[in-house]
Parts: C-alpha cells; structure tokens; sequence
RNA sequence: GGCGAGGUAGCUCAGUCGGUUAGAGCGCAGGCUUCAUAAGCCUGAAGUCGCGGGUUCGAGUCCCGCCCUCGCUACCA
C-alpha cells in the first residue's frame, strides 16, 4: 500500500469553474482517487478556495460585502458545483477560513527568512491616494510613451504592444477612481529563487520525471527565474508576522504565496477535526508519500519550481512534489470558457438535460491532456448516445431485460460443462480487454475512459455470438450458461465504471442484485480465465432500468 | 513584442527511441440480427500527416524558412 496525497489547484474565490476548470483538474484529479482508492491505496485528496488577493478585494467593495461574506459565498457556489459532478474532496476548505492557514502561511515566511532566502528590496510604484491602494498593472490606464495611444493599460499598449512600465506612462489615472496616482517607494520580501534552484531547486528538476507537456513548459523556465516579491500593500491577507515587520507593518504575503500553503493548512485542519492534530505530518514530511498536484499548464511554474522552492527553502522535511500531471486547456467549441466575457453555460438548464455523470464521461474522453481540447455539445450528444446509451447502458439493459422476461428475473446457472467454453469465448475472442485503472496511474484518463467502453464492448459481441435469444429455443441450458456469463462480465464493467461513473455504476450493481458499494470492492484489473466469476445462481436481480436516456440535439 | 501550444480521415483526437501497407472513436455506406434505449454485430469507403527546403538508407516523427489558429504575458485550470 502506498500513501497518495492528491491535491487540486485552489479555485480562486472570486467568480463560477466552469468546465475547463473541471476538465483540466478536478475531474481527473476526482476518478485519480476513486480508482487509488479501490486498488487499495492510502490516499488524501485536498481542495479548497484561494481567498485572498486584490481581485477579490475589488469586487467585494464593488458590492458592497465584507470579504469574508464575499469569498463564503464564493467557496459555497464552488463547492456545490463540484458536487453536481459527483466531484469529491476529503477536505474542501478556505485559506480565510482554515485555522492553521495564517500561522503556517507566518511559519513558511518565518522559515525561508531564517534560511536566508527573503530579500527586501525598495522599489516605487504607483499609488492611489484616494483609494488608499497601490495600483496593480492592469488597474491603471493612461498615454502610452512610445505610440501616444491614449488607451495604454498599465501592463501593454493595445495600439504598438508595447510592454509597459506603469511608472513611464503619460497621465496616468486609477481606473477605479479617476483620480492621478502618485509615485510612491514601498519596501517588499523577495523570494530569492535563483539560490533556491542553484542550491538544489534546478537539479531536482532536471532529474525529476515530467509528464511531457510539463517538461516542455517548464524547461526554458530555469533559465531566466526572477527573484519574486512574495509580499504586497493590501488589506486582506495573512499579515507578515509582526516580529519580523522590521519597520514594515501593514504588509501582507502576496496571495500566490500563501495559497499553495492552503494544501498544507487544509490538511492540518481535516486532521485536528478527525481528532489526530499530529497526523498531517505523515502526510507531508513523510518521504514515502507520494505528492500529486493536479493543475492547469497556466499553474505548471508555481507547482514545479515556486512552490518546491518554498517547502525546501524552509529545510522542515517537506516533501516534493512526485508527480505534477497538468493538463492543457479546455475550450468551448466558440472560443475560450470565460467569466469575463460571458461565455458560460446555464447550469441549471444544462444539468437538467443531460445526466451529470454523463456529462463527466463526455468531459473524460476529451480531457486536455497533450494539447488544447474542445468541449462540444454536438459530440458530447453522440457520445452519450453511442457510448453511454448504445453501448455500456444497452448492454446492461438487453441482458437484464431478457432475464427479467424469460428467466424470472434470477441469474440463471452455467453447466459445467460450458465453463470453458463461455470463459474462452468471453476472455478471449470477443476483443481486447484492458485494464482501466493502469491508464488512470498513468493519468491518461481519455484512454481509461475508451478502455471502460472497449471493455463493455466486449459483452455486446458475446452476446451477438452467443444469441441468447435464439438458444432459448434450441438450447435452453446453453442460453443460460451465456447469459449467466453476461451478468458476470456486467459485474466487472460495474467495477470498471466506479471511478469514472460513480453513481451510475452504483445503479447497475444493484440491478444486478449485488450487495453494498461497488467503490467498496476492490479494484478489478483484468478477468483471468477459471477465476473470474463471483456470482451465485439463483441470485435475484434488481429492476433493470435504462442507464443512459438517449439525448436529443445538441443545440 | 516576448514566451508557449497546435495545424494528421467529414468531426474530435492518438501516433512512445525517426523504421515495414499512417491509427482510434464518432459520423457515413453496405450487409446481418431482433434480446435491448430506432439499440447490437460484421464489412467498407475515406488522409500528398499546413506549405517549401534540408539531414538520413528511411521523416507525420529531427533541422531551417514560411503561412494559419490559439493560449499566456505576473488575479481564471
């Protein structure tokens, strides 16, 4: 048994995930556990909201509503979106509302100070007297120095191109209130990360296995590393400790800082309410854990090089990172899933049209995970419908079905002397038969998800050999040795299903008249010839129901 | 501007260290079957692997140039 620690990038509290969220992290990191989980592995899977920062500052002003109100709300909308999905966490937490969150954020800051690797260095930036704020980039309009354009942002000019530097721009303004933004010096911590990769950061990841996508983006990244200032003027934050303010009081850790700290606080937390305060440890300063952080590509820099930096830079016996399986982007067929520009889709009416679990399925074959995928509604209908409907659902239908109506609704016996016939014709030559699960530990999940459905394949070519239905007729004993052979092999599909379709796989083992959870039983694998079978005879099934409804459109 | 990703069958995508007639699913065409959710099974058609050069015995796979699409550019995976 190995310990799997699975964390998912912390949704910022500021707006709806949408389905590139989901593709890109949650879902995968979600069927990840699942199927660690019955292969018997020890397995935590952390999640929460990242709460801090100025984007949500600005916002909650806007309204009107006190941040922690705001990001509550926030965490709750999220939270109850991934439950829609059958999306499960051991912990979903808050970095504002976990406990342990400030004094470990001050205990990592405290560290790498000691340590040698936070730096204060001056700097002037533009500051806006009326809002009481120092201006990030993007919150600051004006002319820009090269082109003249009156449009400039403060990070590019929309007309030349050209990369701004806030403090050059021709009449700058605040773009919140209009108002002329002085310059004006503020002392920060840098995290130096250039002496954390030369002293050990670099070589780590050079031996490191990547995913490939993830070594690609990474590897023109060591090159040039900048310190990064890990602190900011704000308001709302975890306070820089105060025996260290050293004439800086006020100062608050910059939100990248403290929220990949949230995986560690979110862990102290779930163990101080399980009654094992001390049992976080095991979890992350254990050597033999391994520790998988499922991101977007957009997040590949923090979870490879920043973050590993800071739990190194500590010298406290983190663990690294074992594994970083990110994924690439998930667009909507029109262009890019966006809160901003609108482009989302109704949930409520989405999800009471097509079957969430379904809906999972879809997203799980066309997972970003080499390159940049898309989401469409069109294909996801024929997917539901070919796949799901036609051939996972049919198979349990037209085999539970004809049980019902012509064997009384029990599973029927196999002859003896028919064992090795319908195990060679069901194991052997009715297609190939993969193990889902060895995909899933190797995070490609499109290929899990096409195993799965291969698999199921399989029981509908058996029974267009077998024809059941003619048998029944000429040869009754054989008819019921195939379809007690089928209601075996939908046994194991359920299985199969569970990590990918949890609720529904749950369905068809109770119309199989099984007992219990089928999450509960362990993991499958592949069926071996003589030793498969674990179904009694005599047996009553359940009520067989369409699992899949076929879905009309795709408009 | 910089950085990155991608352009492979009608559609969505695989193609590991360069190696025999380029793959899958869906869609499409034809046939078979009737237990089942107008579901199932079998067979088939379909690609000058963005364009032009180069390296090589051999390139979708490496190198150079070009065209096109998209993402990021320090608060959206």
């Amino acid at each position: 048994m190995t310990r799997y620690l699975v964390t998912s990038a912390l949704p910022y509290a500021n707006g709806p995930i949408h389905f590139g969220h989901v593709a890109g992290v949650y879902l995968p990191a979600d069927v990840y556990v699942r199927t660690l989980r019955m292969m018997g592995e020890e397995v935590l899977s952390i999640c929460g909201t990242d709460e801090y920062g100025v984007a949500i500052t600005l916002k909650a002003d806007q309204e009107g509503t006190p941040y922690p109100e705001y990001v509550k709300r926030w965490n709750h909308e999220i939270h109850s979106f991934f439950d829609r999905l059958h999306i499960e966490f051991d912990t979903f937490s808050g970095t504002s509302r976990c406990p342990q969150h400030e004094g470990t954020a001050q205990d990592f800051f405290r560290h790498l100070g000691a340590n040698g690797y936070l730096d204060k260095q001056e700097t002037t930036q533009l500051y806006c007297e009326t809002d009481e704020m120092f201006l990030a980039d993007r919150y600051v309009g004006g002319t820009c120095y090269v082109c003249g354009c009156e449009k400039a942002r403060g990070d590019e000019c929309p007309d030349c191109g050209t990369w701004i530097d806030p403090l050059r721009l021709i009449a700058p303004v605040c773009k919140q209130c209009g108002n002329t933004p002085v310059h004006r010096t503020t002392r920060h911590w840098y995290l130096n990360l250039p002496k954390l990769r030369d002293e050990h950061i670099g070589a780590w990841i050079n031996d490191h296995e990547w995913k490939p996508n993830v070594r690609a983006f990474i590897q023109n990244l060591l090159k040039d590393v900048p310190s990064r200032s890990v602190t900011r003027d704000l308001k709302w934050g975890v306070p820089v400790p105060e025996d260290l303010a050293e004439g800086e009081e006020g100062k608050r850790l910059y939100v990248w800082f403290d929220a990949p700290i949230g995986y560690i606080s979110f862990t102290k937390e779930l163990m101080a309410q399980r009654g094992t305060p001390d049992e976080w440890q095991r979890w992350w300063q254990d050597p033999e854990t391994r520790l998988v952080h499922f991101l977007g590509k957009d997040n590949i820099p923090f979870h490879c090089l920043v973050f590993p930096s800071m739990l190194w830079g500590t010298q406290q016996n983190y663990i690294l990172p074992w594994q970083v399986p990110a994924n690439e982007f998930y667009n909507l067929e029109a262009g890019k899933f966006s809160t901003s520009e609108g482009r989302t889709l109704d949930l409520d009416a989405f999800f009471a049209k097509y079957d969430p679990e379904a809906v999972r399925f879809y997203i799980l074959t066309t997972l970003p995970e080499t390159s940049d995928s898309t989401f469409s509604l069109e294909q996801m209908v024929l997917t539901i419908n070919s796949g799901l409907a036609g051939n996972l659902g049919n198979l349990a239908t037209r085999v539970l079905k004809f049980l019902a109506k012509n064997f009384d609704g029990i599973i029927p016996p196999i002859a003896p002397e028919h064992l090795d016939e319908m195990d060679h014709l069901m194991l052997g030559d009715c297609g190939e038969i993969g193990d889902p699960g060895i995909h899933v530990r190797e995070f490609r999940f499109r290929q899990a998800a096409a195993t799965l459905l291969a698999n199921s394949s399989v029981g509908n070519v058996f029974m267009q050999r077998t024809e059941p239905w003619a048998l029944r007729k000429t040869d009754p004993e054989r008819a019921a040795s195939a379809l007690n052979t089928l209601c075996e092999w939908i046994r194991w599909v359920a299985q199969w299903m569970a990590p990918f379709l949890p609720q529904k796989a749950q369905e068809l083992w109770e119309m199989l008249g099984c007992q219990g959870q089928v999450a509960q039983e362990p993991w499958p694998g592949i069926p071996q010839k003589g030793a498969w079978r674990r179904l009694e005879a005599g047996a009553r099934l359940g009520t067989p129901e369409a699992l899949f409804p076929r879905v009309e459109g795709g408009e």
